[in-house]
DNA sequence: ATGCATGAGCA
DNA sequence: GCTCATGCATA
């Protein structure tokens, strides 16, 4: 059972990012740091600024690299198990209390450590109250623009560009979307605690006061994120719009000094709901979903017209340090070489395996069911996901030819009979990139699919 | 930058 | 049980 996977630490590395080194150590090696026990990723990703980007390195999506790149050496597996279990559903409610209290006002020192290097200003980080109608609750409500929700028309689909993300044909989101529900659906009772109820000293050097809330400079640009009118651009997104946006926002975020990170912390000071450097990059990268793209564009574009207009553009990042809720995870399994590459060639075979399928599968790769699920879950996700909207890049093209159209699953993973349940329809669409078998059975791919393999 | 995980919402 | 949005953890 856990010969199959091993431990975060135990993984080679072998990345090969094409992203220019420089620009991918900046960024990423400062998300990593987290927190003693807040678990908050990149708290100090402030500490690197860019120091100068000419060249805005337009990552654009290859679809081999990531998951090609992503074998590792399959001799480094350290079966580790033991600590594969550890994990708490819940977090000690004193812990969150403790983290809730740790916001900038208590450590300045972390907060704001790039300014301080590059600009000398942190001196001067003068911490004021600023935003307070900005988070307590109160206020927040009665604030004019709720910008943590998205105005139902964020989402018309009707925008919804078939040529972006072709084989997104999904969710053509009725034109009320659901808000309420919608992109706060991670207001964890701990977290949300945080972003709304924290201690809401912010780094905000008093003059400034880009207060977005208060009509901001921006404001005019769009403040009303959240409600209806707030006429903007999710109106009519394009894909060119959304992509060159991407670009535009990454290019003046670099250039502004800013990290992803940052960004997604601004956000949430700004709009109360703040995003992690992950979603950001993946804005950045166009690796959303395109109804995702359209409801974070507006926020971000709120942030970037703060960013450009205000004179310190410190005062954007006043970083509320806001404390991811401390429950603990499930430690992140790190699948070997080879069981990715089976996984893979099941995945080929079948995209979406039934329960048996995946008991099955479990058993054969020797892996958790639940493991296995994820690893499908989030596989079609990123197939979704990366769906290719952006081509040009021109290096796709070669790679693969018309996918292998996947047979019905029922043929393959079924070892004993398929309940006879309706055949999964095939899922890999046809804007199914190469990417997907391109990495499929990594060269020393020695699993043995037996039975499952047809 | 991305793999694995979580959780809300939905069917 | 899936999709979707999102993020922690890690390369």
């Amino acid at each position: 059972m856990s010969d199959r996977s091993v431990t975060p630490g135990s993984e080679a590395s072998s990345r090969a990012h094409e992203l220019p080194r420089t620009m991918y150590t900046q960024e990423s090696r400062a998300a990593s740091l987290q927190f003693a026990n807040g678990m908050l990723q990149d708290p100090n990703s402030v500490f690197n600024k860019p120091a100068c980007y000419n060249g805005i390195a337009t990552q654009h999506f290859f679809p081999f690299s990531a998951v090609g790149a992503d074998y590792r050496h399959p001799d480094i597996q350290v079966a580790d198990l033991s600590q594969a279990r550890h994990w708490y559903p819940f977090s000690t409610p004193e812990l969150t209390g403790q983290v809730a209290g740790l916001t900038t006002a208590h450590q300045p020192a972390n907060l704001s450590p790039r300014i301080a290097e590059t600009q000398d200003q942190i001196k001067s980080d003068i911490k004021t109250e600023k935003l307070e109608d900005e988070f307590s609750p109160e206020k927040k409500s009665a604030r004019p623009p709720p910008p943590a929700t998205m105005a139902p028309g964020v989402y018309h689909s009707n925008h919804w560009n078939p040529s972006f993300w072709p084989g997104l044909t999904h969710a053509p989101a009725p034109a009320a979307t659901p808000v309420s529900s919608s992109p706060s659906s991670h207001s964890y009772p701990t977290t949300g605690v945080f972003t709304t109820a924290a201690p809401q000293t912010l780094l905000v050097p008093v003059q400034q006061t880009p207060n977005p809330g208060s009509s901001g400079s921006s404001s005019g640009a769009g403040s009303e994120v959240g409600q209806s009118s707030d006429s903007e651009e999710e109106e009519n997104l394009s894909t060119e719009e959304l992509e060159q946006f991407a670009k535009e926002l990454k290019h003046k975020r670099i250039t502004l000094g800013f990290t992803q990170a940052d960004v997604g912390l601004a956000l949430g000071n700004l709009y109360g709901k703040m995003f992690s450097q992950t979603t950001i990059c993946r804005f950045e990268a166009l690796q959303l979903s395109f109804k995702n793209m359209c409801k974070l564009k507006p926020l971000l574009q709120r942030w970037l017209n703060e960013a450009e207009n205000t004179d310190n553009p410190q005062d954007m990042y006043k970083i509320e340090r806001v404390f991811a809720d401390t429950r603990k995870r499930k430690r992140r399994t790190s699948l070997e070489v080879n069981v990715r590459g089976a996984l893979e060639s099941y995945f080929i075979k079948c995209p979406k395996p039934n329960t048996q399928d995946i008991t099955q599968i479990a058993e054969d790769l020797r892996l958790e069911k639940d493991v296995v699920r994820v690893w499908f879950c989030n596989r079609r996700q990123k197939g979704r996901r990366l769906a290719l909207p952006f081509e040009e890049e021109g290096a796709e093209g070669q790679y693969f030819e018309p996918s292998p159209q996947m047979p019905p699953c029922n043929g393959h993973l079924q070892t004993q009979g398929y309940p006879g349940t309706a055949p999964p329809h095939l899922y890999l669409p046809a804007f199914h990139k190469p990417e997907v078998f391109k990495q499929t059975l990594p060269p020393g791919f020695p699993v043995g699919l037996g039975h499952l393999t047809s």
